[in-house]
DNA sequence: GATGAATGAGGCTTCATTCAT
DNA sequence: CATGAATGAAGCCTCATTCAT
């Protein structure tokens, strides 16, 4: 069982290590022995506990995936089914994710962009993951309300949505600029121009509604 | 003269061979080797009107982000300082720009993302032409409105939401899955959510200003 | 006959292009293009005074060659057969030759070394002349002063030895090292050490002599 | 310990290979390959263990300097402040390294010469370290006979003259004609000739003396 | 399990030379 | 004669991956 903690260790030293770099310099310009390096162990070693180099950014992708929906999925969860989900989900995506883990967001928003085909249906799969909380969360709200949005997809545009306010926001002022200590603002702007989003379409499904009835 | 208007064919039959290729199989997927035989031209060509690769697709991404300006952009200045120039936007890029040149999405939104360092840097230009005129859009209409957003940043970070639901919801819709047959509905959802969002920060906005005047 | 002296004015501007440009950066490190550019005409038309590249260097060596003959070996020539003309020829070199043509000293010693094999042979038949003239000089001495240098090749040896000075000293002291200020003495020690040399092996030779009586 | 043998044998394996192509048919016109293919290994290997194509002749020019100098060099050292040290040293170049290391000397001698700017720096160092010897010698000497040179330059002139002496003997009568079967006149005659440089200057300095006093 | 030397395919880029206009 | 766009062979180098020790 030492044995099975070390093993372990290891294979979370060389994945930190992937994250720094890939982070870092990006992914392209790190090579596989500059990984074993940061992470003290030989170029064959990182061949044991991973198939490839694809291998440790798809790992990194579902760690990072999992640690999203962790943080930010478990806020429309434990919310009941009013906005609060939403509003609490996108501050802690701003205020304590963005914050406290730059170089994940860069490596989840930027780094896994446009390689090769399998990363691509990682990424896909993962934004998928955290789009279905949303969605969830989405319809949750609109059957306590009774109200039906304007559309069948209406759900699912306002997650993809929200998603894409999240990506660009943060890459915008963490990635691009450092503008860090602004994030308070910038959360509850951002958090308010979701909301104002969702309430709108909302509204516009009420409208429509006598239409079905 | 004729040998000026040649030159520039010549020009234009290599950068359509990248952009096919780019958005077909990815940048880095992409030989400079098979863009010259698309081209159908020797490589040696190539690089009479290219510096290297990356000079492509920086010449590539500024192509696009002056048609991107074109096409959208022209919505905000043409309309008045209402919110018509952003729901007008909109639906120019959803049902013009994203149906018509869904390969300039792909390299625009993907492609370009995660490669070298001076590439991110001409995401970052494009990025922020695009962001500055909405900016500008925006402010006209709280200048005419005579209402001020809730923070000095209220209107960038719109901007960027905006952007970033239009990358995100192109990507979904269009790239990840192929659902321009809804490409309707999805318009104006995410029109309604985008004014949604604004109209929001405008009521907030409104609502501080008792604060300080 | 003004073409031919178009044709001529052409032809020296691109030799004195292709000069400035190997001595500055190299032989190999410059382009045909760059000298093109630098003699203000076009690709084609060096391609049309000249076979090659090669041929640049090639005609550049002939010219250097011969400028160095008509300076370095007329002071042979002209002096009597004593040993005066050794030493005015090594002034002549110091003091003149490498001063004013520092460029024609890179490319004669560095540029066309270690290039092609036809340029070797270049090198090998214009240091042959050279060497030649001082072999004439030297037996001229010898007949004239009715004594034998201690071996039949000595001549040679002594000819070949004495341009090797001249071209170790130019390099170090004036490509190396820029110390053209001291070229009086770099001049006088170096002649000295020439005639010296000289006059050791007539000594010899005269030891010699009655051996072969 | 086996590994580090292996290594350098490789190392020296490749180096070997390299000597050979460089010497045989110029620098320029080896490729990286064929070095691979003489020294039995993979084009990667080559890179392994050399940084480039260049540093493969750096490493060349360091060896082969180092080789001189233990040759030609502890010859000065070994001898007593005479001249006979001079002697022992030319005889040690054109006797020994000439004869058995022809292809070093076309190495050192004209294929480092007229490539890359960090080449010529490294030639210049080599050089140097050589001269540097000479001139102590040169100056062990002066002191011992109590004599002064005519100038403070003469023994750095005469250091660069007798290198340059061997360099163009050497490559006339070894690389560009075969003439190794007169490998002994011409060492003798060129010694000689250096012998009686040195002397010359020598009786030109006791001369100056008087003025000085 | 760990090591790190070895591999070699594949990519980018340069540039001397040609030739139609 | 002059031009300069086009060619394409050839070279250097990288780096993900493997495997014997």
């Amino acid at each position: 069982m030492r044995r099975q903690r070390e093993r372990e260790q290891r294979f979370n030293t060389i994945l930190r290590a992937a994250e720094t770099l890939f982070a870092d310099k990006g992914y392209h310009q790190t090579s596989m022995e500059q990984i074993a390096d940061l992470a003290e162990v030989s170029v064959g070693t990182v061949y044991f506990y991973f198939k490839n180099k694809e291998d440790l950014l798809l790992k990194l992708m579902e760690e990072i995936g999992f640690h999203l929906r962790k943080m930010v999925g478990s806020a429309f969860r434990e919310a009941d089914a009013s906005l609060d989900g939403i509003r609490d989900a996108g501050m802690v995506f701003f205020k304590e994710f963005c914050i406290k883990n730059p170089e994940r967001l860069s490596i989840f928003f930027r780094e896994a962009t446009g390689q090769s085909a399998r990363l691509e249906e990682q990424r896909k799969k993962q934004f998928g993951k955290l789009t279905d909380d949303l969605v969830d969360a989405l319809e949750r709200v609109s059957a306590r309300r009774k109200i039906q949005y304007p559309s069948p997809i209406s759900a699912e545009l306002m997650a993809v949505s929200i998603m894409g306010i999240y990506e660009r926001v943060a890459c915008h002022f963490m990635l691009w600029q450092d503008r860090s200590d602004e994030i308070l603002t910038i959360a509850e702007d951002a958090v308010a121009f979701t909301i104002g989003g969702v309430t709108n379409l909302m509204t516009l499904g009420k409208a429509k509604q006598p239409d079905d009835g």
